[in-house]
RNA sequence: GUGGGUGUAGCUCAGGGGCAGAGCACUUGAUUGUGGUUCAAGUGGCCGGGGGUUCAAAUCCCCUCACCCACC
C-alpha cells in the first residue's frame, strides 16, 4: 500500500494536497507537526493538543535517548503512550544536533561522537544505533542519521557531508530491513547544501532506497531566502509525486506558504511554541510582540478572528501581563494560541488548494499578514 | 542630645579633582529538524540641597536636610 497519496495538484503553483497514512491514522497534507523534542509540546497537555486538532508530533531521538533514556520509555509502553498522545510521532535522528551542537561532536564515517550537553559524557552514535533508538521509542516515523552542515559551505565540505549522508541512509535502510516487517515508517533525508548536483545525486540515491518520504534537510541554516527557495524548487521538480516532501524545521507562516507553493507537503518547526515563550503571537494581520508596551491595556484578544480558548477568554493586556511577569500561564495561553493558529493556517492552505485557489489565497494572505509586520 | 556611617539611573551599588558608570529592571530587535535560553541595540541622571576652594568638583572644605547604627 502506498503511504502517500496525492489528491489535488494546483494549476498555477506547485502546491498540492494529499493523504499520508500511518499506523496511527491519516495525515492530511500540507501538514504541520509541532515540535516535542523532549516528549512534550512545551506548555500544552495532550488534551489541549487533541482539542486543537494537531495531526502529529516531532520528537527527538537524541534528546530522549539521553533523558529519560530508552529503558524508561520502553517500560512506559513507548513514546506515544508515555506522552499520552494517539497521533503519529515522527522522531528526528540527531542529525540536526550535529549542526546545532557543533561544538560538542565529532563526525566520522562510522558515526558521530557527541559529548552530552547534559553531563559531558561521550556518546557514540552510528546510523544503526539511531534506528535502534527509534525502535525502542516506538515512534511512528523514523528519520535516519544525517549530517546537517551550515550554509554557506564550500563544495568539498558539502560533498563530504552529502556522501556521508547517503552512505548512512543505505546503512539505515539495511538495518531497518533486518528488523522484519515493522509498521513504523522510514524517511530518507536529502542533503547537498546549495549545490544542485549534490542535491540531485542525494535525491537519486535516496530514491533507490524506497523510503516512505523525503526529508529536505540542510536548508534554513544560513543561506539567503533566494538561494533557499531556488534549491527547494529544484528538488520538488526532481522528486517523484509518490513521495511526501518534508521541509525539516521550517518555518514562519509566510515561509510555509512559500514552500507549499513550491510543492512541499509537510513541516515541523519550533516557531509557534518558542515564539510563544518569548512573547510573540501570530495573527492574521501578522506577528505581534505581546510584551510590547503598546498592548499594556489592550482589551482585544490576541487575534479577533481566532476562535481558540485563549482568544475567546483573555485580553492582550492579560496575556502581556503574564508574559512580562514570567508567569507560566502566559506561555501556556500563547502556546495554545500559536499552535491553534498554525493548525488553522494549514487547514486554510489545504482548502485553498482543494478549491484550486492557492495562488490567490497566497497573495491575499500575504497582503493581510504584512499589515502589522515587515515580512521580507 | 553626642559620636559614627550612608545619600550617584526605577532598584542594588561602583567611581574619590579632568567626557556620568555597571548589573538588574524597562524599551526595541533577533531566534526556523527547541537549553523557557542566549544575543544585539536603546531609554533613563540637578551625583540629597545650598555655599566655598580650583582653570576644572559627583570627588576637597563649610553649612544644611534625610535615613541608618551606637551611646545617653
Amino acid at each position: 500500500m502506498r503511504v502517500f497519496k496525492l489528491l489535488n495538484q494546483s494549476k498555477d503553483t506547485k502546491a498540492r494536497t494529499g493523504v499520508f497514512s500511518t499506523r496511527k491514522g491519516k495525515v492530511l497534507t500540507p501538514a504541520f507537526f509541532p515540535v516535542a523534542t523532549q516528549g512534550t509540546v512545551k506548555g500544552l497537555t495532550s488534551r489541549q493538543l487533541s482539542e486543537i486538532g494537531v495531526q502529529g508530533y516531532l520528537a527527538n531521538a537524541y534528546h530522549l535517548y539521553l533523558r529519560p533514556g530508552l529503558e524508561v520509555i520502553k517500560k512506559m509502553g513507548g513514546l506515544g503512550k508515555f506522552m499520552g498522545v494517539d497521533k503519529p510521532i515522527l522522531t528526528d535522528s540527531g542529525g540536526y544536533q550535529i549542526f546545532s551542537l557543533a561544538r560538542l561532536r565529532k563526525v566520522e564515517d562510522k558515526g558521530v561522537e557527541f559529548r552530552s550537553h547534559l553531563d559531558g559524557n561521550k556518546i557514540f552514535l552510528t546510523p544503526e544505533d539511531v534506528i535502534d533508538i527509534q525502535i525502542a521509542l516506538d515512534s511512528d516515523i523514523f528519520v535516519p542519521l544525517d549530517e546537517c552542515i551550515k550554509n554557506p559551505a564550500d563544495y568539498k565540505k558539502a560533498e563530504e557531508a552529502t556522501n556521508r549522508t547517503i552512505a548512512w541512509a543505505k546503512r539505515t535502510k539495511d538495518h531497518f530491513k533486518k528488523q522484519g516487517n515493522l509498521e513504523n515508517l522510514l524517511f530518507g533525508i536529502v542533503q547537498g547544501s546549495t549545490y544542485k548536483d549534490l542535491r540531485q545525486k542525494c535525491l537519486v540515491e535516496i530514491d533507490k532506497l524506497e523510503v516512505d518520504g523525503l526529508c529536505i534537510g540542510g536548508l534554513s541554516v544560513g543561506e539567503s531566502k533566494e538561494i533557499r527557495y531556488n534549491t527547494l524548487s529544484y528538488l520538488t521538480d526532481l522528486a517523484k509525486d509518490k513521495y511526501l516532501r518534508y521541509f525539516m524545521g521550517y518555518g514562519k507562516p509566510e515561509d510555509i506558504i512559500e514552500a507549499v507553493s513550491l510543492g512541499v507537503d509537510f513541516f515541523d518547526c519550533v516557531i509557534p511554541t518558542r515564539y510563544a515563550r518569548t512573547g510573540t503571537a501570530f495573527t492574521n494581520q501578522g506577528e505581534i510582540v505581546i510584551r510590547n508596551s503598546s498592548f499594556i491595556s489592550d482589551s482585544a484578544p490576541i487575534d479577533s478572528e481566532c476562535s481558540c480558548y485563549s482568544c475567546k477568554n483573555f485580553s492582550r493586556a492579560y496575556i502581556r501581563h503574564l508574559i512580562n511577569a514570567g508567569e507560566m500561564l502566559g506561555i501556556q495561553l500563547l502556546s495554545y494560541h500559536n499552535v491553534y493558529w498554525y493548525n488553522s493556517l494549514m487547514k486554510k492552505i489545504r482548502k485553498a488548494i482543494e478549491e484550486n485557489n492557492f495562488a490567490k489565497f497566497k497573495k491575499d494572505f500575504l497582503i493581510e499578514y504584512k499589515r502589522n509586520n515587515l515580512v521580507s
